[in-house]
DNA sequence: TATGAATGAGACTTCATTCAT
DNA sequence: GATGAATGAAGTCTCATTCAT
């Protein structure tokens, strides 16, 4: 699990000291597991409280309610996902747009492994929770900020928002798919995987034939 | 709304009488309703009744528990969507690939438009309801088995599984992406739908260059 | 205590069956002893439901939240003195307006020791309970108009806000007085029920010697 | 608002430095305010603490617990208020007994006037604060018994439980009204001090007609 | 079969007070 | 003395479901 405090923005305090950091990671890495395994609604706070031996009156002191330790969770995926999408940066120069795209979905993929909470709790809490709509939108459209700028500079001539369309239309199908994917077993797994650079170079090849 | 009644797994018992299937119909309308306007779990048994102008013994005759109610939704858009897309079957023969799935995915989007519960149900309830998933699950299988029949069919040459993983990725895709579409102005929704039919013309292509 | 239901604004519903009619009589029974014996703020719904033995489900059934039995606690005093008063409307005519002001004393002061609970609700509430403020100021309101009436017609010739103002100062110094008379022995408290009718009487007098 | 110190029944310990008797006084202030805005109920010590930009550890130095707050805004009412009284005493000798009344009507008035927060928080913790009640009566005893001397002295001839009676009755009406009269346009206000000193007046002439 | 009042476990959250630093 | 993070008992209220009528 993760043991990096984050910001976030439905929290009630920055906690400054060694002990509360850790108690916050706590907080998160329980929560993060119990949403997963029970699903979302059915965790109290008493139980993540419980479970995290920590007193649900200390939980109260960081998150002013449940839904703070959702957006709070999400805050500290999109920062991790961002993460390992620049550090792939300096890779990119020097390979083809086919190659880029492979490698962005293996990274996404083992993302993905890493972090099995991430899908499951944008998921779960659609439509319900309504911060978090707001966090998931802004990490996607950073996300897709960034491609579309990826592609504009990389292979000019079409007018910005063409870039932003076809930059959704990527990393939605492969964020569908790759979710997709966890959900079967290893070799299907693998396939789909693969299908899935299939599909967006092929998509990328019919505007920008190599 | 719809006003058919339809067989659904969780329901307690076929309604023979046409005060019943009434009963049935405007439950299932009303819980629709609400479940988009204010979210699933929001929304409680009593109001659906209430809202229904059923009492809600009457309604517990029908559905042995909230989840039932959601089931029996999916089970209507499940069917609701293999009956578009049977009546589009015909027009099929004559046409080139590409020209089947710019017709698919007009039918989808029309179906997305004219039921709008549809997605939203399918992703409130994710990890929630685990009833639904085996429903989605079912839904999504019978139209991935019928899209890779058909490609099976109209273009040979692949082994089966092969053809169950291409027809994944297409269903999927533009399942997303015209879910995504949706939630946009219809300007750039007409612009996402353009995008996902290029999209999977250019997958399709790949493997079948016309 | 009282045993005639009373609709309240704040109620859920009107309990139409006898069952449901004596447990808010129960309810209101209960918590309106506890609030005399341990204030208004130490009392809890739960415990106002044990006590009543019923269910806490129970009572918000009927009570939607905590101040709506505070409400209709006050209502129902409300429209206890109301019909107190309305009783002693046909003996007045033949007596002399102190003697009135004298008779109107002592069946207020014999409700105060019929209903305890009457101003000690009021009084604790003061500020905290918004609902109640508007309560009491309608029954006060009700009761100084309906003296502001008497005096007119029984002594014309100020104009209509001079009798406002003049019940007003009628009924609250009688509301007070009486209420600071239950505190203390009931020597004292003889006394002080006749100095205030002595107060009140005189005050009359400025106004209307006899 | 008050800015000297003031040793009460409550307190912890008489703050003896200069930084310390600031601190007392700006919580009281705070206290004072936020009591008066939202109902002593409302509000936290932590929220007083944070108010006050004192810390919550450094509160509980000069309080042992939060009544301990409300006795010593109390208590500094009090003495405030018999500050005011004792000024007018080297007036009174002169002036007729009426103009005595309305004189300590006027100052009474003026002293709601500058300190709104006296009746509201006695009001508010009517049988909320047991400490609180003794200090109320305190308080009124002193004044009672200042007015019965007062009464006794001036116009001699009835034994001493009879001054005390008619000291509270006159008292307590004045405290009512004037009260009263705060939550009126100053139009209604100033009819209504008019009519309370017609209605003391009246009282003390039946007793010593001038 | 139809009804809807009744149920109660348990959810979320607060806040006066303490005590280790 | 000063601080403020920590505590957890306790409060209010919900709602899926039942079952006596």
């Amino acid at each position: 699990m993760v043991n990096k405090t984050i910001k976030s923005p439905g929290m009630r305090r920055q906690p400054k000291q060694a002990r509360s950091r850790e108690r916050v990671n706590k907080i998160l890495d329980v929560a993060e597991e119990m949403f997963i395994a029970e699903g979302c609604n059915a965790v109290t706070t008493n139980a993540i409280a419980a479970q995290a031996e920590i007193p649900i009156g200390s939980l109260y002191q960081f998150f002013p309610d449940k839904a703070a330790i959702l957006q709070a969770l999400a805050a500290r995926y999109t920062t991790l996902l961002n993460q390992k999408f620049l550090a792939i940066g300096p890779a990119v120069e020097s390979q083809s747009l086919s190659d880029v795209l492979a490698l962005v979905i293996d990274t996404n993929d083992q993302f993905f492994a890493d972090y099995p909470g991430y899908q499951a709790i944008y998921i779960q809490t659609q439509g319900t929770v309504p911060e978090l709509a707001a966090i998931e939108e802004a990490a996607d459209v950073e996300l897709i900020d960034a491609t579309a700028d990826f592609l504009a500079q990389r292979s000019p001539g079409l007018d910005a928002d063409h870039y932003q369309v076809i930059a959704m239309v990527i990393v939605k199908s492969i964020g569908t798919l790759l979710w997709l994917s966890r959900s079967h077993n290893p070799a299907f797994r693998e396939r789909l995987v693969d299908e899935t650079k299939r599909l967006v170079q092929a998509y990328a090849h019919s505007y920008w034939p190599e």
